[in-house]
RNA sequence: GGCGACAUAGCCAAGUGGUAAGGCAGAGGUCUGCAAAACCUUUAUUCCCCAGUUCAAAUCUGGGUGUCGCCUCCA
């Protein structure tokens, strides 16, 4: 019997049975990176999760359809007159066109996925692809009422949709606007929550990206794309939409008041929503100047694939804290279970079906209980305590990696790969004379003469070598 | 100011009404002349605090406290 997957809804804030309008299919929706800096590692975890997620979704069967857009225009600061494009901010710190920097961070956003081994979604779309699109939603929302043309922009009227605030009970009359620095109301709208979707007014006399438009040359606000590339390829209804908890109000909650609105129906009732990364003085954010990326974790010797795995022990649903302490102990963890895995040998016996398939349900039950991932790794420590044969083992660590990407096997065999070079090598790099009086000492630990095994160690430590026994001899370390 | 989430050992972390998984670190042991590695055993009478419901609460309810997030940069 096939279980059910429980996965937490943040529209009806509990954890509800799965469910897809097409049997069997799903069209899921991720919110890309906005492309004017590299990533950080805590933009990352959200896509971790969601790879994980995905892979999760297709691990129990569904036919996956996987959009993604990539934000290149249209993401401001604010409304008001003093917001920023962040794309612009980009280009004229790096001295290049806009254009050059979307496509330099897109490149860099796929190579830490790729190192993290998140899969590319099926479909990845830039926002300034679609502009057509756009400007029909808009033309389609003015003609139904839900969006109104003041100072120059055409904005959404959040008043003409019955729920507008679907992930709380928000009184617009509480709504701070300006919290923060920078930001300044726009006396334009209607209502507080309204949101443009249309610039025409180019508040920025330098702003590189503009299009024709009926309401004169301008360009989209930032919810409009997520909206107009998630019907493009996935029809009228989404069936699941994904991101980062800051974007739950106010993008998730733009992009379901203006889709519905379009469609005239209901468009997506199942979101995820990853919670964050913080680092010891809060949330890790780019604005505040320094910040974690893929490849300074590489620069200081970490396997990003290690960062993969300290996300994955713990809950999506809670934020998790990131300290150099916990990736080393996540470093620690994952290289002794990659040596044990490496230690088990394939091949030889035939796989024991129900051990294997036991194992699948364990990890199956962890899984679909709203993506337990730190329940779904200590299931690995089940499969190496499992009283089976290796192969066995190996066939459900290879089952459970189509899911948590940790490169189980592949490293247990680079690292047996390195152990076998290094043992051909091993005295490669030392002197013959070191080479040799380790040998007598070995000699002479055969002959139990230990006086004279112990002097030889500590001659060789003056030397600045140490000798440590193995299973397979000697080990020559130069300290 | 409003809205929301979270609080479990030295650290990370699971647990969703039936008597506290797992990992890291630590301790003890086995094995090796000693080390190292490996393996075995062990580590929370108690889950932020106070009430309440129940035969039974880390789990449910009410009230506190603390941490974090959102309220037009963010994942």
């Amino acid at each position: 019997m096939k279980r059910s997957f429980k996965l937490y809804n943040s529209m009806t804030r509990s954890k509800d049975i799965f469910k897809t309008h097409e049997e069997g299919k799903v069209g899921m929706y991720t919110c890309g990176p906005t492309v004017y800096h590299f990533a950080h590692i805590g933009n990352l975890r959200s896509y971790i999760m969601e790879d994980v997620l995905e892979k999760y979704l297709r691990f129990y069967g569904y036919d996956v359809k996987r959009v993604m857009n990539i934000t290149d225009v249209g993401h401001l600061s604010s409304d008001a007159d003093t917001g920023e494009d962040k794309m612009l901010k980009g280009a004229k710190r790096e001295d290049k066109t806009v254009l050059e920097i979307a496509q330099f961070y897109t490149d860099a956003f796929f190579e830490d996925c790729k190192a993290l081994n998140i899969k590319r979604p099926d479909v990845v779309e830039p926002a300034t692809n679609l502009i057509p699109e756009y400007i029909e939603m808009v033309t389609t929302l003015l003609d139904k009422g839900h969006a109104y043309e003041a100072g120059g922009n055409i904005y959404f009227d959040t008043s003409t949709v019955d729920k507008y605030y679907v992930f709380n009970d928000h009184d617009e009359e509480d709504l701070q606007v300006g919290v923060r620095e920078g930001v300044d109301q726009d006396n334009n709208k209607r209502n507080k929550a309204d949101f443009v979707l249309w610039f025409t007014k180019s508040k920025f006399e330098d702003q590189a990206l503009k299009w024709e438009s009926p309401w004169g040359v301008g360009y989209p606000g930032w919810h409009l794309e997520c909206s107009c590339i998630s019907v493009k390829y996935l029809g009228e209804y989404c069936d699941l939409h994904c991101g980062g908890i800051d974007n739950a109000f106010p993008h998730h909650t733009n992009e379901i008041a203006q889709s519905e609105a379009y469609l005239g129906h209901s468009w997506c009732d199942q979101w995820f929503h990853v919670l964050h990364l913080n680092d010891e003085t809060g949330k890790m954010s780019k604005s505040k100047g320094e910040f974690l990326t893929v490849s300074l974790l590489k620069e200081k010797g970490y396997n990003p694939v290690v960062y993969r795995f300290f996300c994955l022990l713990s809950h999506y649903r809670k934020s998790l804290t990131f300290t150099f302490e916990g990736l080393d102990n996540a470093t620690v963890a994952y290289d002794k279970l990659i040596s044990k895995i490496a230690q088990l040998k394939g091949g030889a016996e035939a796989v024991d079906e129900a051990v294997l398939q036991d194992l699948h349900n364990k990890f199956d039950n962890a899984m679909c209980n709203d993506l337990n991932t730190a329940n779904g790794i200590s299931v690995i420590y089940d499969v190496l305590k499992a009283k089976t044969n290796d192969e066995t083992k190996l066939k459900a660590l290879a089952d459970f990696d189509q899911v948590l990407s940790l490169d189980l096997l592949e490293a247990a065999e680079k690292f047996n790969l390195e152990k076998a070079e290094k043992e051909a090598n091993k005295y490669a790099d030392i002197p013959a004379e070191i080479v040799a009086l380790a040998e007598e000492r070995t000699e002479a630990k055969k002959a139990k003469n230990f006086q004279r095994a112990d002097e030889i160690r500590d001659i060789l430590k003056d030397k600045g070598y140490s000798l440590k026994d193995t299973a397979d001899g000697v080990e020559i370390i130069k300290i």
